[in-house]
RNA sequence: GGGCUGGUAGCUCAGGUUGGUAGAGCGUCGCCUUGGCAUGGCGGAGGCCCCGGGUUCAAAUCCCGGCCAGUCCA
């Protein structure tokens, strides 16, 4: 596997093989084990390793300080939010993800060559295992130094890197015979290396990564040409081994529990927690049967129940939890994480709803911002940057608060509705769709909905792995994968950067590819960026060819052109010709593009430096941006958007671009930079308005914003929790707009026939008119029906003894069914029906009537039949209608038999 | 991106699975009870059942599309 032992028998070490788990380690000194659990267990808890004990801050000054005073440049820390350059993933997991894709693919050069950093990273895969282990956390310190080797520049490798890691442990005061270096192979990310493993008294504190080879499509190893030194050292690790505390979570965050554990005035039962955390630093805990083999252990050897163990352990892990999640939180949200139903966002909503779970089970009356507060004063200390976001973070956190109470207070209703129907089908327990159900539907977690069933009486199993039924149910989505086209011609020239108003070009043609020609060079923008492709004509010997859309794959643009013009195109392969562009188009798209980069800054202006774009397609007639945000933008706060980016077109400020190294750019400007989407390459196109924006941008702008004459915001839409979509158009399109606004409100007025500043008032009275009279129209038609009752009523015959009533009315349906209604209800009538000339019929049937086995429904089902339609209702009210109105009279006749019938029926079988 | 749930009076919600007179509580207004208030009693007003199509004799209810909100998954 790998040769690397000059360094270690430099310092004494000797190679060994673990006598429990046979893995070869080095070591100084005499050894049988390789020093990590579970073949050794935890030897520092309540027994420090060092003789001084650090905090976490402390350990995480001594790491870079060690590291810079050995050459390596310290470097500030990344963004948890690894989506500001790269789309591949969510949050930075560890200290290497700061610099995939284009650092360790060999592209573009590091910001420094060796570098030192220590890097807040997020797991969230362990998420149930934080708090109960003593050891899982969603958010940890990696501390890595990196060096990036090139053929022409290398660094260093394996033996520096061994005598680094010999030397910081040894720096902290522990002993060089407790070290063990475990021989490993490491994979991530489609690329893998031999790594070591350090560990000291039963616990790994770093991991020691030498990347060389990269897996290949076939499976192959692939020697790379960058080969990275990738170290990982969980500086929490470190403080916890120097405070040899029960947990890690003390050693990382004591003073927040502290302060959390007054709160909830429970005590830290030191003894248990240690047992535990040395229990659970021997175990591989995956799931939650691995937890309950855990605390059965831990209660086995302090000898207590499983009861008691629970009832001990419990408030103090939910302590844990909190002040971690907190942690994580504060990260995230003073990154630009936004809580939302999706992506990262849907991540932080995760851990910030698990906290709000847990507040509540210790019983803490506090809400989650003042919990928060705690954390976020606690970490300024180290991060001024979170004291920085403190504002938005709170306010953000006191949105969250709010809308998982609603959330809950609505899944409270639905699980009382679900249990209702239950009770109905007669069902004494709650189906596992069901419960499947209401999480997926309501985000209700299946324990909240068996309290809440608890309180109606009624029983609900929830199985140990539910959720991984959950997942189950969700069928796999297949994503197809491309076979990607390789195009064998040199990369396009673009011309249209370097002459921005050229409309003409001529260039050679180098060949076909499908209903596409490709050129040598090009005017033609290609999409991309959320800009279209420009169109136009190629002029090949005098016959205009058009092309209706370009695209670029790998540098190489494609002109695509009709089918049928291939032919005269082919044999002219090596030939110029010369190429012309939609100039109207060109230059709409660009007032489009430039206006998105002044909307999005004027956004972040208004409503903070959170808003982030998340995507954007721009047209000729109108374009739209996505934009992070945690709530709906209003009105006054669209209108002060719109009034701040005109204003920056009024001051025709100049759009500079530039093309600059990757790393040198985000030196200079930051990640703010790939507000517009994480673009590819080595160097970048930036694109600046001065004073107002810069972005790494690829796309055809406005030569000063002037140019873009107006912006007008059309409307916005909440695309999805988190993300605010502006419609908007610019330069004549935005005029447009406006002037099809003022066609809306002038047509409108005209209805009314009044001014456009009057139509509000105006509607409004119209809309509260016709309501009052729509309610006096119901009044007057409710005393029409009692009047009519009245004089049709002396119509009333008798059959059977059951007093029956049929007529003729005019009356419309609604009036028809009150007034059945009435005659039956205290009118003294036993059975009615009433119809009117359209061959609307409606039938009532009083108690009485309904015990002598009359359905009314029935008889008004045949008798609107008879009328060549169809009707029904209850056993006691019944309406109908049928085509042929003019019939009515013959209906009723027909009714009356009906009635007659039933009751001889009835008769007959001895009812009545 | 895909799935699911919801939108009914000023507010909180029934009704909806089985299409057939739109309901309750709170609030509001009036009257009664009281020295006054709290309370209690009686009565009234208040609904584009989110919007637009469709099916049907008939749609709050069923179907399709849209808007808004919630939620799960990737």
């Amino acid at each position: 596997m790998i040769i690397m032992s000059v360094q270690f028998k430099k310092l004494g070490y000797t190679k060994k093989t673990c006598k429990t788990c046979g893995n070869d380690f080095w070591s100084i000194g005499e050894r049988e084990t390789c020093g990590d659990a579970p073949c050794d267990e935890y030897q520092f808890i309540g027994n420090p390793a060092t003789s001084e004990s650090y905090d976490l801050f402390s350990i995480h000054d001594i790491f870079i300080r060690f590291f810079r005073e050995r050459g390596h440049t310290p470097i500030r820390r990344y963004p948890v939010l690894a989506k500001r350059w790269r789309d591949d993933v969510f949050l930075v997991g560890a200290s290497i993800y700061n610099f995939q894709p284009w650092v360790t693919s060999g592209q573009v050069k590091p910001p420094a060559n060796p570098l030192v950093v220590a890097q807040p990273s997020i797991r969230l895969n362990d998420v149930d295992n934080v708090g109960r282990t003593g050891r899982h956390m969603t958010c940890f310190t990696m501390g890595g130094h990196h060096a990036f080797n090139s053929e022409d520049n290398p660094v260093y490798w394996d033996d520096e890197t061994v005598k680094y890691c010999h030397d910081f442990i040894t720096h902290l005061g522990i002993d060089e015979e407790e070290i063990t270096f475990i021989e490993s192979w490491w994979e991530g990310g489609g690329n893998s290396g031999p790594c070591y493993e350090v560990c000291v008294r039963g616990v790994e504190l770093a991991t020691l990564v030498f990347i060389q080879y990269r897996t290949t499509a076939g499976g192959e190893r692939e020697e790379i040409p960058l080969k990275i030194v990738d170290t990982g050292y969980g500086l929490e690790r470190f403080a916890w081994i120097s405070q040899g505390t029960p947990t890690a979570y003390d050693a990382s965050f004591g003073p927040v529990i502290e302060e959390l554990r007054d709160m909830a005035g429970v005590e830290l039962n030191h003894e248990i927690l240690g047992e535990n955390a040395q229990v659970a630093g021997m175990m591989d805990i995956e799931d939650i049967a691995d937890l309950k083999t855990l605390r059965s252990r831990v209660a086995e050897r302090l000898g207590i129940s499983l009861e008691d163990l629970k009832e001990a352990t419990e408030p103090m892990e939910a302590i844990y939890v909190i002040a971690d999640h907190t942690r994580c939180l504060a990260f995230m949200l003073a990154d630009g994480v936004i809580p939302s139903n999706v992506k990262e966002g849907y991540l932080a909503r995760l851990i910030l709803r698990r906290t709000i779970r847990f507040i509540k089970k210790l019983g803490l009356k506090e809400s989650l911002g003042n919990i928060m507060n705690i954390q976020l004063n606690f970490l300024s200390q180290t991060y001024p940057e979170i004291r920085n976001h403190q504002e938005h973070i709170l306010h953000v956190i006191e949105l969250e608060d709010k809308r998982y109470h609603k959330t809950i207070r609505k899944g409270h209703q639905m699980v009382k509705k679900s249990i209702k129907y239950l009770k109905k089908d007669k069902k004494d327990e709650m189906p596992l769709e069901m419960l499947i159900k209401l999480y997926d539907s309501q985000g209700l977690p299946p324990d909240t909905v068996a309290d809440i069933a608890r309180e109606l009486d009624f029983e609900v199993n929830v199985p140990d792995n539910f959720y991984t039924l959950v997942a189950a149910q969700h069928s796999e989505e297949v994503v197809e994968d491309e076979i990607p086209v390789k195009l064998d011609y040199p990369e396009t020239g673009l011309l249209f950067y370097d002459d921005p108003h050229k409309t003409e070009f001529s260039a050679r043609i180098l060949g076909v590819y499908d209903n596409n020609i490709i050129l040598d060079k090009t005017l033609f923008y290609p999409e991309g960026g959320g800009q279209p492709s420009d169109i136009g004509f190629l002029d090949v010997a005098g016959e205009k060819i058009k092309v209706s859309h370009a695209e670029k794959l790998d540098g190489i643009v494609l002109h695509r052109v009709d089918e049928n013009m291939l032919d005269r195109i082919k044999h002219r392969t090596g030939s110029t010709l010369k190429g012309t562009i939609d100039w109207n188009r060109r230059i709409s798209l660009a007032r489009n593009h430039t206006a998105t980069h002044l909307l999005v800054a004027a956004a972040r202006m208004v409503l903070g430096d959170h808003i982030w774009q998340a995507g954007a397609q721009k047209g000729v007639k109108k374009s739209r941006i996505d934009l992070s945000h945690y709530q709906r933008i209003s009105q006054e706060e669209l209108e002060e958007i719109e009034l701040a980016a005109n204003r920056w077109v009024m001051e025709n400020i100049p759009v500079t671009t530039e093309w600059m190294d990757r790393t040198e750019a985000e030196k200079k400007y930051g990640f703010i930079l790939y507000q517009g989407g994480v673009v590819p390459g080595k160097s970048i196109r930036v694109v600046q308005i001065p004073g107002v924006d810069v972005q790494a941008c690829a796309g055809t702008h406005c030569e000063q914003t002037g140019q873009i004459g107006l912006i007008k915001v059309n409307r916005t839409e909440r695309i999805q929790d988190g993300v605010e979509r502006l419609e908007f158009s610019a330069g004549e399109a935005a005029v447009e707009s406006m002037q099809k606004n003022d066609a809306l409100l002038n047509e409108s007025a005209a209805v009314y026939k009044v001014e456009a500043t009057q139509l509000p008032k105006t509607s409004e009275r119209f809309f509260t008119e016709w309501k009052s009279f729509k309610n006096e129209i119901g009044r007057l038609k409710a005393q029409m029906a009692n009047l009519k009752t009245e004089s049709i009523i002396e119509q009333t015959e008798n059959i059977n003894s059951l007093t029956f009533l049929a007529e003729e009315v005019d009356a419309d349906i609604g009036e028809l069914v009150k007034m059945v209604t009435k005659l039956t209800e205290d009118g003294g009538v036993d059975v009615v029906v009433l119809g009117n000339s359209e061959g609307k019929i409606a039938g009532a049937g009083s108690p009485k009537a309904m015990k002598r086995g009359v359905k009314i429904n029935d008889i008004i089902k045949e008798t609107a039949k008879f009328m060549g339609g169809g009707g029904g209702g209850k056993p006691h009210l019944a309406q109908g209608a049928g085509k042929e109105g003019d019939r009515i009279l013959e209906a009723l006749k027909f009714a009356r038999k009906s009635l007659k019938d039933v009751l001889a029926q009835k008769n007959l079988n001895g009812f009545g």
